[in-house]
DNA sequence: CGAATACTCAACCATGTGGTTTAGTATAGA
DNA sequence: TCTATACTAAACCACATGGTTGAGTATTCG
């Protein structure tokens, strides 16, 4: 669980940028080239480059050099952990799984209390 | 959906620190003064009151100002738009929720009809 | 009142970030 | 072979970030 930390550090930064998200987006459709993950943006060649690489080095992207063309897809495991993180205060946010955690728990009790008999 | 966007630029990017995410992990707990929330870092009072207020600022975090101590709440309605950000990845990691997510989009579809009709 | 507490603000520093341009490498194709 | 293509690398810029310290502002309490 600690050790997603270093992880989650690189995911979340990754994130944390609308350009890096699209991509992903893109990527969500079919594999791409590093130039066409770039037509899209008003952004030189070289800086979607590097947006690519920090998906890379986050996980979220793997890269395959055929020829001389780079050819990415997404890789969705690290969105799995982030995902798991973030579900870690679903109950917050979620009212209904509230309720159903309360019944969980009180069938707990009730467990609890026949295991003591 | 495009709305959440700025959101997710400053969520991300508040969830990309180890010590802000643990941050949040102790107010799931309890409501804390900014002291409470520093202490167990080693940073000073000033450096953690920083953290805090980047929760703030990506709505992460709700700050009660009572006399000289200010109280700080989870709110989790933005770790909801993150994780329905993230959730648009799902069928990328978990191929038995593909199967559920074409069942919702089912029922999502007569429900769109219902309200058609 | 006066002193301790809880916190913010401002200035500062080193480093990181997103972006550029220019130059370089390797492959593909005429 | 010669040139266009696809990309990386490096240097550079302005600005943001994470951290510090020191001073300032309320508020509480003896």
């Amino acid at each position: 669980m600690v050790e997603y930390s270093r992880h989650l550090d690189a995911v979340f930064h990754a994130l944390a940028d609308p350009t890096r998200r699209a991509m992903l987006g893109h990527l969500a459709e079919r594999e791409l080239t590093i130039g066409e993950l770039a037509t899209p943006f008003h952004m030189s060649f070289a800086g979607a480059s590097k947006h690519v690489r920090v998906l890379e080095n986050a996980g979220l992207v793997k890269r395959t050099i055929r020829g001389r063309t780079h050819l990415c897809r997404l890789e969705a495991a690290r969105l799995a952990e982030a995902n798991a993180w973030l579900r870690r205060y679903e109950r917050f946010w979620n009212a209904k799984l509230d309720a159903l955690e309360a019944l969980l728990l009180e069938e707990d009790k009730a467990k609890a209390k026949k295991v003591k008999e």
